[in-house]
DNA sequence: CCAGACGTTGTT
DNA sequence: GTCTGG
DNA sequence: CCAGACGTTGTT
DNA sequence: GTCTGG
């Protein structure tokens, strides 16, 4: 899975966009499920979006806390995501992501990256009309590990190529010429390290997190 | 027909 | 133990 | 993912 | 909004 993030910067992102202006909200090193995270959609357009996807048709926006990840294999078929498949595809840009092994109090959380960063995300993002106004949400699409990822866990996050930012958000592209782009990233563009057990806080935040421990 | 779900991950 | 919030 | 809450009434 | 279960 995918639920904890790292963002340091939209300057080199920018420069992937021909110069699209990129929200300043970093540099994040532990972004955290319901905070605000930059996208890119189509447009290209660059937003800001509420991390944990809320279907139009929901009646509380508290269900965005749990609809964090969409599964690739299941993404174009689900409720509460096909919609945003057909017609609200997005960027998250990033420059790494953490996941944790082992079991419950001895977890050993792991900083890994995809070279070349930053890279991007494949997500989804939706608009959920509340009482008091609009909100705007997005979620990171997953897949299976690829083998230099498998050992610490069985899913990643899909990550879309600079090549293929165009196609990915095309609002006219066909949704079975996009299933291709959700395939695992290759593994030798993976690099990981273990890191210190802080940035299991969610209120820790710096550049520390992401040093490698003995 | 209406009521109720609609999700992922990890863990068991 | 389980759910919610970040 | 982990951290933190998890409840009501009355009073200040 | 749309689909499934009763």
């Amino acid at each position: 899975m995918c639920a904890r993030y790292v963002f340091f910067s939209g300057k080199a992102f920018s420069d992937q966009f021909g110069g699209l202006a990129i929200p300043d909200l970093g540099p994040r090193y532990n972004i955290a499920p319901t905070q605000p995270v930059v996208a890119v959609a189509s447009g290209p357009e660059a937003k800001v979006l509420q991390w944990g996807l809320v279907p139009s048709w929901a009646k509380d926006p508290s269900i965005g806390a749990r609809m964090i990840n969409a599964r690739a294999e299941t993404v174009a078929e689900k409720p509460s995501f096909r919609t945003a498949f057909k017609r609200r595809r997005c960027l998250l840009p990033a420059d790494g992501f953490y996941e944790w092994v082992g079991e419950k109090g001895h977890k050993q959380p792991f900083f890994l990256q995809v070279e070349p960063t930053p890279f991007a995300f494949a997500g989804l993002w939706e608009i959920w009309e509340g009482p008091d106004g609009y909100l705007e949400t997005c979620t990171i699409i997953t897949t299976e590990a690829n083998d230099a990822v498998r050992p610490i866990h069985d899913r990643m996050p899909v990550v879309i190529d600079q090549v293929d930012y165009g196609q990915w958000l095309d609002t006219a592209a066909r949704p079975e010429s996009l299933m291709p782009l959700l395939a695992p990233a290759a593994p030798d563009r993976v690099k990981m390290w273990p890191v210190g057990k802080a940035v299991g806080n969610p209120r820790i935040e710096g550049p520390e997190l992401i040093e490698a421990i003995a």
